[in-house]
DNA sequence: AATACGGGGTT
DNA sequence: AACCCAGTATT
């Protein structure tokens, strides 16, 4: 693989999109531009791996903040593996995934313990570590360290699948658009390369109309030679969402607020959240409260959307005296349990630091609104 | 080969 | 409102 040299059609493409990507690279906080880095220089691993991991089925909008937010919290790979793996999570709150944020921590824990800090830098060694998929580990293998590795992601499937009109299915067809992308890979630069094709993948040979008039390879497209670009790459058929009803438990005394930290495994896992009737285990919540009392049940506060299923939220809030849910501490910790552990009482005006998902914080925001309007109208 | 796993951006 | 996204791990 990689010894013959790239010839004919295959070279030309790839000439073309290298030449693009020249003036038109996206200017992002984890890349060295190309004029650096056909000088040499080469973007620090640590940050090439973090964006890595943060942009697995994440748009690159939606990155760049936490991006920033991370490495100016932990700045080297050994600062991150010094942290607690709960201010991890907390700070990857909103981003989704969250197994991404807990293999984080392993993989840098691992890196800093077993690998003195510094990352592998073929693609078969990146393989093993957590997190690290084929797409990252080529991609990291390649941007990072100059090898050179076949980068495939969403973008890149578009683009070749475009480009030779392939027409088998994903993800069956992702053999054929591997090897297509092999063929265009270049011995050196596969990571600009890469780029390059990722770049003209998000700007240009975009999923839904597509920007044909700009695009450097249209010539050798043949998906836009029979007009039918927006019919690659093909998909299978999607499912329909189900849709579950929860039961959120608001839990309120004393300017304090019950939290819980959700189990290990399922959905949300390790993070921290509101009390809640075990939606997640179950085709719906069962609306049992943790303990007995006088509770207010607002309908339909929220409405979530997962990636399998949507979901219709309840909030049940109970606003009474600290010392007598302490009282009854043993019960509430045990009925915690039901959708996490450890219960903790925080603070209200540090809700926003408590690293809460979206679908709590969204619940959280409706109840703190609801609590200003009704302390409003006793005045 | 299918399914679990979030949530924001875009059209 | 549907569709998509710099995928990975588990089943």
């Amino acid at each position: 693989m990689g010894v013959d040299k790239i010839t004919g059609e295959a070279a030309e493409i790839a000439a073309k999109i290298s030449a693009h990507y020249v003036d038109n690279a996206r200017q992002l906080p984890w890349r060295v531009p190309p004029h650096r880095s056909q000088a040499g220089e080469r973007p620090d691993p640590y940050h090439v791996w973090l964006s890595e991991i943060m942009l697995q089925q994440t748009t690159v909008a939606a990155v760049i903040g936490y991006f920033e937010t991370f490495i100016r919290r932990w700045p080297t790979v050994t600062d991150m593996a010094a942290a607690r793996e709960s201010d991890i999570l907390a700070a990857w709150a909103g981003l989704g995934y969250y197994a991404r944020a807990r293999n984080l921590f392993k993989c840098a824990t691992y890196v800093t313990e077993k690998r003195d800090g510094i990352f592998p830098q073929t693609e078969s060694e990146l393989l093993e570590l957590p997190g690290i998929g084929p797409y990252t580990a080529a991609a990291i293998a390649a941007i990072a360290f100059g090898q050179r590795a076949v980068v495939v992601d969403a973008n890149i499937e578009r683009l070749v699948a475009r480009l030779h009109a392939i027409s088998t299915p994903l993800p069956a067809g992702k053999k054929a658009i591997r090897a297509a992308m092999d063929d265009l890979t270049p011995e050196d630069g596969a990571g600009d390369f890469a780029q390059a094709c990722m770049d003209i993948g998000a700007s240009v040979c975009s999923a839904r109309s597509p920007k044909c008039a700009i695009c450097p390879v249209r010539s050798h497209c043949r998906a836009h030679a029979t007009g039918k670009m927006e019919e690659f790459p093909v998909k299978p058929p999607k499912k329909a969402k189900p849709v579950r009803t929860g039961r959120f438990f608001w839990i309120e005394s004393a300017g304090n607020i019950l939290l819980v930290t959700r189990p290990g495994k399922g959905m949300l896992a390790g993070m921290r959240a509101l009390p809640d009737d075990n939606w997640a285990a179950q085709r719906n919540g069962h609306g049992q409260a943790p303990f007995q009392g006088n509770w207010q049940i607002h309908e339909n506060v929220v409405q979530h959307s997962f990636t399998h299923f949507s979901l219709e939220v309840d909030l049940a809030v109970y606003h009474g005296d600290k010392i007598a849910i302490n009282s009854d501490e043993s019960r509430l910790v045990d009925l915690a349990e039901q959708v996490g552990h450890a219960p903790v009482w925080w603070p209200l005006a540090q809700l926003p630091e408590a690293g809460l998902p979206t679908l709590f914080a969204k619940s959280a925001s409706w109840a703190m609104k609801r609590k200003k309007k009704t302390e409003k109208e006793l005045q």
